[in-house]
DNA sequence: CATTGATATGAATCCTACG
DNA sequence: ACGTAGGATTCATATCAAT
């Protein structure tokens, strides 16, 4: 398999087989949407006697539960090859296929980071009154093992949700409208369709731009679609020629858009220079006053870099802390000073040494 | 073991040892709250360096998944063999567990109803940024197989919901105030006590009046706490003689309601008569009408109990959905009739006949 | 054009007692 | 076990027709 051919495309056929054609370690992120396994019988009529249309494909039938497992234990063995050290996964399910799916990943060496709930406000209701609304599905996100440096950006979905971290539930409507794919006869062309604004979340929570997104079950290609986007490659795989054609007519369509968002710019770490550098690079001064950004409290700059305050020499974070009283805090958010007679944060002169180049 | 003397206590030992003693088909409902082995490390640290107080407790510690799995499969298996044939059982758990039992119990035989998803308003958040916020637990509500005829109190349920069928996913704050015990020196009792809210919803859900209620964890008592309120029995086992100290005290406290909400009385079954038993006992009369609440549609009531419209012979609940142009109806809700000069339901005329012991 | 109302539909483990 | 008849059940949203 040509390593770079297959950026951005649709590899048809089965799922196993194709996987175990592509490298180890080759894939960033995967999101998976299996087979659910839904076990229903018979037709489910509403009230007025019209039928619901929910999942009858064939692609969601096995023989029991032994051979489910067999199969996501195999494509699940092969994500985990193909994803990167750093790389992680996504699954979704619903309570028919997702404690088998966990307890093989866990099994297999998978480490959740989170369990993520989609609620639907608008979910399909409980027609005869047996049970609770069905009203969610599950999401698990997981890291290769244990020890691996998995991506999250974290503030951007913080910034995403009012500034409040986000949170392991998800409320999301299901996807209608325009954004469901219709054949020429108006029928819904995949009956399980999933909504961009959940990819959207997947995708920008835990990969960066460029990455490589892998769908092992790329169905209308809703993964590809948001990846090009957010300006991530993909690679698709898919076995109906259907689901294909207008996966690729849909993706075609996508503007990749160009933001802040897109580029995680929140989440990117700031340049790696310290207060000493900075003093001798001319940015900063021994001998010069730091304050809070108030101008309230003052301390006194160190030739080392390190600062003075109630006789005692402290980093410019041990020093911030006490000025807050917490035992840990950020000093470059922290202090300030004047620099070309303005009052700006040591943190922006960092960002100032990087683009002049002076290191 | 006497099986009167077992009702509404506590029985004090090993959690496995005590489940083989009690006899089979013996409770309606089980909630089990097992460990959830967290395998957490070290202390986690806040920003203002305070410990988060966790779950560091004793019997959450476990070799690895095998022997974890090995208890769940035995108390799981205990638990299924005590149900009664159409009892039911809730598990609930987190990420670190909930997919183990989960797969386990869809194993064992047992036939998952619903999971239903614990949202929390106040969830302790993510001091680290590391991840999304962990605001959620699930609980998995099983019957004891896939034909069980398990008890759900649907419209209590929809009542308490603002007249919406209640959703799988339930907004609830943990606990924390009053309601969280404490000892002497103002420490809670229980790392991870539940809130009565949610214990509330479960049993009132899923059993009736007089039932018996089964707690394997009964940890600080919340199961039998709440039991006792809506009046249901419980059964309690815990190892730990101080959480039985504190739960017996609560539990001693507690006033049991006497409500339409603890007798489940809007998912009381109406009397079994038919519109022919009606006739027959003189609430009906052979050839009169039965109207709309509107008053606006008739039909002519025959002396078999079926009635005439367009000519054609239909049960009330066929003849009632006709008029709606709907397929089916519950004919009893619809058709009004005159009665001692009153306008009323002729489903009230059942509950009249059953009241005057006429059969 | 704005508003109202009828209709359609979505990953669903969707009835029960009796003969 | 299986068929049959009786009886009990739906929420949010998009679309489109009607006013």
């Amino acid at each position: 398999m040509n390593e770079k051919n297959i950026l951005n495309s649709i590899l048809q056929g089965d799922c196993i087989k194709l996987l175990k054609e592509i490298p180890d370690n080759f894939v960033d992120l995967i999101f998976a949407d299996p087979p659910y396994y839904m076990q229903t019988e018979g037709n489910l009529l509403r009230t007025d006697g019209t039928i619901f249309s929910g999942v009858n494909d064939e692609w969601d039938k096995f023989e029991n539960f032994e051979h489910y497992d067999k199969f996501c234990y195999e494509w699940l063995t092969e994500c985990r090859r193909i994803l990167k050290p750093n790389g992680s996964i996504w699954v979704i399910g619903s309570f028919q296929n997702i404690y088998r799916i966990g307890k093989i990943m866990q099994d297999i060496g998978y480490w959740i980071i989170n369990d993520v709930i989609w609620a639907k406000p608008n979910a399909v209701p409980n027609f005869a009154g047996t049970r609770f609304q069905n009203s969610h599905e599950t999401l698990l996100w997981c890291a290769k093992d244990k020890k691996s440096k998995y991506c999250f950006n974290y503030k951007t979905m913080k910034h995403l949700n009012s500034d409040k971290q986000m949170k392991s539930v998800w409320d999301i409507s299901i996807c209608i409208g325009n954004e469901r794919i219709k054949d020429e006869n108006g029928n819904k062309v995949h009956s399980t369709q999933k909504p961009e604004k959940l990819l959207y979340n997947v995708i920008l929570s835990s990969s960066k731009k460029g990455d490589i997104i892998l769908d092992p079950f790329f169905g209308t290609g809703t993964t590809g679609a948001v990846a090009k986007l957010l300006s991530r490659n993909y690679i698709g795989i898919e076995r109906e020629t259907t689901y294909i054609k207008y996966a690729e007519e849909r993706i075609k369509n996508v503007q990749s858009e160009d933001s802040y968002l897109v580029s995680n710019t929140l989440d990117v770490k700031p340049p790696k220079i310290s207060t000493k550098q900075l003093i001798d690079l001319g940015f900063l001064k021994d001998g010069q006053l730091l304050y809070d950004k108030t101008h309230s409290k003052s301390v006194l700059l160190l030739n080392d870099g390190k600062v003075l305050i109630d006789n005692e020499k402290l980093s410019i974070h041990k020093a911030s802390a006490l000025l807050l009283n917490k035992v840990n805090n950020n000093g470059w958010d922290f202090f300030w000073c004047e620099y070309n007679n303005e009052f700006v944060s040591i943190n922006s002169l960092r960002y100032l040494a990087d683009k002049k180049g002076g290191l």
